[in-house]
DNA sequence: CAATTTTTGAGGTACGCAACACAAATTCTG
DNA sequence: CAGAATTTGTGTTGCGTACCTCAAAAATTG
C-alpha cells in the first residue's frame, strides 16, 4: 500500500510563509499580491518559501477580507419553451448558491429573439452590474451592445446561443455544428441503410444555434449517408401547433419520410403528428433538449435520440465564470466544457 | 423587458437581523445555528428578520471562523487502466481545488481488485481522516471495513463501483445496468434486424460493476432484438494481449460476429484484432470509458460508441459530497448525478 | 558622505461569523 | 414573594487575509 503525498493537516499561513521566509508579514503580501517595491531577491526567497511550506491562500479568508461583492446580470426569454423554463429555473437555483458567496444575480426577461430589443436592453443595462450572461443573436447590434458592455468594462458571456465575433470572454453552451452532427450520425445509423427521404425542422433559420445545427446534419448526411435524402428545411418556429400541422403534411405528402430531425422546439406537435400518423416506430425522430415532455416521448418509444445540453451545468457555469473573470481566478476549461448529450430511452437521467 | 426580483447589493449580516428582529446577535446565533434555549417566540422573530432581510451565511465567513480542516483519503488502484490513470489525475486535480478550501486529500493506491488487500487497507485507515472515498468491492469483507469506518464517525463514499448493502453516505458513479441496457440499444439499432451474434467481453465477472453491464446488456438484448445472439461472456482480465487474441479467436470462430461489446478495458487488444481481421468497419463495437485511445478508434471508425463516466466530475464530486457531509451542508442532487455519456465521432469533447 | 530613493518592517483595521463566558433580565415555581 | 430556572444580552476572541499608513532600514546616487 502506497500512500500519496501526505499533505499537512494545519494550513499554512501568511505568518508561516513570512517567519520562513524571514521576512515581514508586509513583504509577503506584497510578493503574494504582486504590489510594486519588492526587491527580487525577496521575492525569490518569499517564493520559495510559499512553494517549500504549500502555501496556497485560504479562498474564505481571502474573499472575506476583500469584502468585494458581484452582481451579475441574467438576461433570458420571455416565457418560452420548456427548456428556457428549465433554464430560468436553473439560474434560480444558481443565484440561490450564488449569494452564499457574495454574488447576486438578477434574471431580466427579455424578447432575446428580437436583435433590437435584446441589443436596447443590453445598452440599457444598469452599470451596476460587474457581468452579464445573455442567450445571443449573432446579429451586429446584438454584437454592438456586446462590445460596449465589454469595453465598459463589464465581462460579458453569451449563454447557450453565441455571438462569436464580439468580444464576449466566454461562449458558455454546446458546439451546434457539432450536435447537428451527432444527430445525422445516429439518424443514420439507426437507418442503417434504408432508403428514403429525412425532414429537418428548425425553429427559425434565423437563429445561428439552429442553422448550425442543421448544418452540421446536412454535412454528414449527404456523405455518410447517401442512401438518405434530406427535404428542404421546414421553419417551425418552435410552436407545437405549427410543427403538428408541418409535420402532419410531411408525413401525407412522403410516404418515404424515413427520419425527422428537429433542431428547435416544438416537438408536442412533431409527437401528436407522428402518433397520429402510426408511423411512430418506423419513422426516426431525434430532437434537441430534454424536458418533461421529449422525456416522455423517449420512454414511449414515439422519439428516438434526445440531443441536450445540460441547463444546470450552464447556469452553474456561466455563474463561476463570471465570478472567477471578475475576481480575477483562473477557470478549468474542463470543467466548464458543455458536452452534447445523447439520450436514449436507456440512459435517461 | 421585466426585472426580475433585484436582490440587495449590500448582503445583510448577522448584525442586520439582530437588529431587525429586536434581539441581540448573540440570539440570532442560537437560533441560526439551532443551538438550545431560545423561547420559541423569539425564534420565530429572528426567523422572520431571517426571511425579511433575504440572510444567507456568507459561507466564507462562516468556514473561516469555524476554522476546521478537513482530511479525505481517497483510496485508487495501483498502476491501472487508462481510465483508473485519469481518474487519479482528476483528484489529483480536485485536491488542489481542495487546499484553497481548507481540505486536503491524500490518494492511497491499493489493489482494489483484492477484497482483502482492499479491506485491510481501509481497516488500517488512519483516523485522521474525516471522508473516505473508494473504489469499492461488493465483497463482505469490505462492506464490513466499510461499515466499520462509518461507525468510527468517518464518512465513505463509494467511486466508480459500489458496495450498495454498505453503509456508505453517497455512490458516486454510474448506474451500471443502465450503461449496459444504453450499449445494447445502441448495438441493436445500429445492426437494425440484422442477424447474427454477439461477443460480449467483461473484465472479470467479479466486478459488480462487470456484470451489472452484462446483465443489462443482455437484457435489453434478448428482450428486444431476437435477431442478435448473444455469444458467452468473455473474460479478458482488462489486458489487452489477453482480448486481442480472444478477439481474434471470435473473429474467426464466428463469421456472423455482428457486434462486440465490451463492459471492461483492454481495448487496444480489440482494436487490434479488428482491424487485423479487416472486419472493422462491418463489426459494430461499443465501449466503455473515453480515454485517449478509444478516442483514437472512435475517429478512425473501428469504435462505433463508447459509454462513458466523467472521472473529472467523479473526483470533484466525490470531493464535494465528502467536504458537505462533513460541514453538514446539503448538497444538490442534480449536480451530483454522474450521467451515463454516449460519445460518438461527432460529439467528442 | 550627505541626500535621496528604494525596500522593508511594524502595526493596525476590517471583513462576517462562531464560540464562548458571564451578567442581566425575565419567567416560572413553591 | 423569595428562590430557582430559563431566556436574553453584553462582550470578547480568533479565524486568515487584504489593504492601509507611517517609520525604519538599506541601497543608491551625486
Amino acid at each position: 500500500m502506497t500512500v500519496g503525498a501526505t499533505q499537512p493537516v494545519i494550513r499554512a499561513t501568511l505568518e508561516d510563509v513570512a517567519r520562513t521566509a524571514g521576512v515581514s508579514l508586509a513583504t509577503v503580501d506584497r510578493v503574494v499580491n504582486r504590489r510594486e517595491g519588492v526587491h527580487a531577491k525577496t521575492v525569490a526567497r518569499v517564493e520559495a518559501a510559499v512553494a517549500k511550506l504549500g502555501y496556497r491562500a485560504d479562498v474564505a479568508a481571502a474573499r472575506l477580507a476583500r469584502g468585494q461583492t458581484f452582481r451579475f446580470a441574467f438576461v433570458l426569454p420571455t416565457g418560452s419553451n420548456s427548456f428556457m423554463t428549465s433554464l430560468t429555473e436553473q439560474v434560480a437555483r444558481t443565484a440561490d448558491w450564488l449569494a452564499g458567496q457574495r454574488g447576486f444575480i438578477d434574471i431580466l426577461h427579455v424578447d432575446v429573439f428580437d436583435p433590437d430589443v435584446l441589443a436596447a436592453a443590453l445598452e440599457n443595462l444598469s452599470p451596476a452590474y460587474q457581468g452579464v450572461a445573455v442567450i445571443a443573436l449573432d446579429h451586429p447590434r446584438v454584437r454592438a451592445a456586446i462590445d460596449e458592455l465589454v469595453a465598459r468594462g463589464i465581462a460579458v458571456v453569451t449563454l447557450v446561443s453565441d455571438a462569436p465575433s464580439s468580444s464576449r470572454v466566454h461562449y458558455v453552451g454546446i458546439d451546434n455544428p457539432a450536435a447537428g452532427r451527432t444527430a445525422a450520425t445516429l439518424m443514420g445509423r439507426f437507418l442503417a441503410g434504408r432508403e428514403g427521404t429525412v425532414a429537418v425542422i428548425a425553429g427559425s433559420l434565423s437563429l445561428r444555434d439552429h442553422t448550425e445545427r442543421q448544418f452540421g446534419f446536412h454535412q454528414i448526411l449527404s456523405s455518410e449517408h447517401s442512401n438518405l435524402s434530406a427535404l428542404p428545411v421546414i421553419e417551425g418556429r418552435d410552436d407545437s401547433d405549427r410543427t403538428r400541422k408541418l409535420t402532419g403534411a410531411l408525413l401525407a405528402r412522403h410516404a418515404d419520410l424515413r427520419g425527422i430531425y428537429c433542431c428547435g422546439a416544438g416537438n408536442r406537435g412533431i409527437a401528436d403528428a407522428l402518433e397520429a400518423s402510426g408511423r411512430a416506430r418506423e419513422v426516426v425522430w431525434i430532437t434537441h433538449e430534454l424536458t418533461e415532455y421529449t422525456r416522455r416521448f423517449l420512454v414511449r418509444g414515439t422519439l428516438d435520440a434526445v440531443i441536450n445540453q445540460d441547463a444546470g451545468h450552464e447556469a452553474r457555469s456561466a455563474a463561476r465564470i463570471l465570478l472567477a473573470h471578475c475576481s480575477g481566478e483562473p477557470i478549468s476549461p474542463d470543467q466548464e466544457r458543455i458536452r452534447i448529450d445523447i439520450f436514449l430511452r436507456d440512459n435517461l437521467p
